[in-house]
DNA sequence: GTATTTGCAAAGAATTTGCAGTTAT
DNA sequence: ATAACTGCAAATTCTTTGCAAATAC
């Protein structure tokens, strides 16, 4: 018997928004359900080719700005220029810590932040649709301080 | 006598930090001097151009990367792909909201949100260093709610 | 079958840069 | 005097697009 992969996640959510399926589109939905971290699309198109070699940039472009219009995907920007990507997270909302030093990324989650800026948004006469919020920091040397509470997980 | 157009805020700041104050230099610094709200650099271009014709496009680049390099200017991004500007507040720091349906911009202050991102950073091990923070919203209909508070002004 | 999607290479948009000439200090 | 600055046009970088061939439904 064969091994088909499994539909992705991803791939579920291209389906249910109506979206044909072909093979890049098959391929870059799994490259993007299985990352963990914010690819740009060099990246995503890097990984892509390593699965499945008949993938152009285009495509990956294309792609990626349909699944963002579709709310599948997010693009951010951490500065540097390129356009990162990550799957859009239901529900708990995370923002960003990036390290300056070394440009990686920390995900957190703040519950507090969120509902300050609804209120904010309130109080200037706006219905708050969506908060971008990234944290830049230098890691402290070394401390006596607890754990790292909330943290989600570092990567790129 | 000649009314000698007075040295600019920032062409100060310039002059503080050792920078050779060319026409353009000054002129450009006149610009953000006088600026009050968050133009690219193709409206700073524009809004030099009509001061002294002698100024290029470039020269508006390089200036504006020079001085945010000096810490007097700071590059926003509000979506649109252009790179926005805005002399370097101290002290007191403000957030932008922007209308999604027209982009236009509001500033507004709020000590609480800086309060909590640094105690974040701190629970996550890190330094402060900055803050990006930006609201999107829509305009409400109208309500009867109150007057709006903190609210510095709306530009673009 | 047919409307969508793809690859390619060319086009765009924003920003940077090499170079020869100009200018502030 | 001379190191820094400027304009110009060419180069870079990221992203989009036109078109003919390929493909999902």
């Amino acid at each position: 018997m064969k091994a088909q992969a499994a539909e992705s996640r991803i791939e579920q959510l291209c389906v249910e928004h109506g979206l044909k399926m072909t093979g890049q589109r098959r391929v870059i939905a799994r490259v993007l359900s299985e990352a963990d971290d914010h690819p740009d699309v060099e990246e995503l198109y890097r990984r892509a080719l390593s699965l499945d070699s008949r993938i152009s940039v285009a495509t990956v472009y294309r792609t990626v700005r349909l699944l963002e219009e579709k709310g599948i995907l997010e693009r951010r920007d951490f500065g540097g220029g390129r356009a990162r990507y990550e799957a859009t997270e239901h529900g708990h909302h995370h923002y960003h810590l990036i390290d300056v030093d070394n440009g990686r990324v920390i995900e957190f989650e703040d519950p507090e932040a969120e509902e300050l800026m609804r209120r904010m948004a309130d109080r200037l006469g706006f219905e708050f649709v969506s908060l971008r919020l990234e944290l830049f920091g230098k890691k402290k040397k070394q401390s006596a301080s607890a754990a790292t509470p909330h943290r989600k997980g570092e990567t790129t």
